[in-house]
DNA sequence: ACGAAGATAATTGTATACAATAATACATTG
DNA sequence: CAATGTATTATTGTATACAATTATCTTCGT
């Protein structure tokens, strides 16, 4: 990692915070840190050559997006999620991603409109083999498309936090098996309006 | 505000970075700070006495609290909210809230219950004396309770970011005279459910 | 052996020093 | 005079040093 050229490539897309950032975020989301479990400056910051600056700012952000909780002068903590927030967190994704299909209607352009579909049809050649990760990849892909169609930064933003939650749930529950066979439903549905 | 949150308070109003960080949002709400106003860490440090070091990262919190836009190794500016973000503001918010009244009927316990009538019957007041300070007051207390009501770390937690916007919509616009006047019925037909 | 007090170590909080980048002023050249 | 390249300055990004706090261990007395 010592050639100059690609060095200067990935700080040019993302400043070392950011890199700690996205990495100790999807470190928190693929389950390498698992809940409760305490996050130390030093350690992050040796394993990713970088001093405590970076990794302490990363963390701020980090506690707002409620992945850790940090406590003053003790340290920092993946946050757990209870079954109750978890409940929480699809109802109110649901609940905004109702609004973002309105919104959708009135703004989506002819690519947008194509690339659902081809989402839509996609997805039922894989669940009809049962591939649970492509099936995942998609409705991820559907939700990106449906978050820039509905033209709202605000809502856009929203409901970008609460697919990190989501991710995170995925990972956890193994629920989501039974959730994944009724989303494609759910997206023909919200295709058709 | 709940215990939780209170500690949390409590907790940043003693650390650095903490009051750097209140100071700061409280400083952008009340419009100290204008849209679009660059923010200098030093400057900023120096007005509170401080090293560059806790202003970062406060930065960094606002940043994600969408109270300023950070461009790397440029500065840090204050965000502008379009009319249009108004209106998704606005619209995700009564959203939400609708969802919090509905999960608060099921969980408010009769000390909130009682704090809402005298909300309501103060606000009732001081609407026909025109006094729109403490109308604005009792509103925040009026969602407060609710938020507090409807039982929902998350849900409490989404509605009280879209609040801070809300805040500074009320100072930009004085269109929120309009509203004002709606607001106590709405309070009132969410009372009642 | 047990518990308390104090010393020691580990960790976070803050300040400062240094490096990298962007903005500005200035000068040189056509 | 304009344009462009260069030096200077200002500002942010990162690393490190130091202070404050918390956790851990040792020791000592009962």
């Amino acid at each position: 990692m010592n050639s100059r050229d690609v060095t200067k490539e990935v700080r040019d897309k993302y400043s070392l915070r950011g890199r700690v950032f996205h990495q100790i975020r999807d470190d928190i989301l693929s389950g390498k840190y698992k809940e409760r479990e305490e996050l130390k400056e030093v350690a992050i910051g040796e394993e990713l050559g970088v001093s405590r600056t970076p990794v302490r700012e990363a963390f701020r952000q980090l506690e707002l997006e409620g992945l850790i909780e940090i406590i003053p002068n003790k340290g920092a903590y993946v946050t757990g999620i209870t079954v109750d927030d978890v409940h929480d967190i699809y109802a109110i994704r649901a609940l905004l991603e109702g609004l973002a299909a309105r919104w959708a209607c009135e703004h989506i352009t002819p690519e947008q409109m194509e690339e659902m579909e081809e989402n839509i049809y996609l997805a039922k050649f894989h669940a009809a083999k049962g591939n649970n990760e492509q099936l995942a990849e998609l409705d991820n892909q559907f939700h990106d498309v449906l978050y820039r169609a509905c033209n709202s930064k605000m809502l856009e933003h929203q409901l970008r936090d609460f697919h990190q939650y989501v991710i995170r749930i995925r990972r956890m529950t193994l629920a989501a098996k039974r959730r994944g066979e009724a989303s494609n439903m759910e997206h023909e549905q919200l295709f058709e309006a």
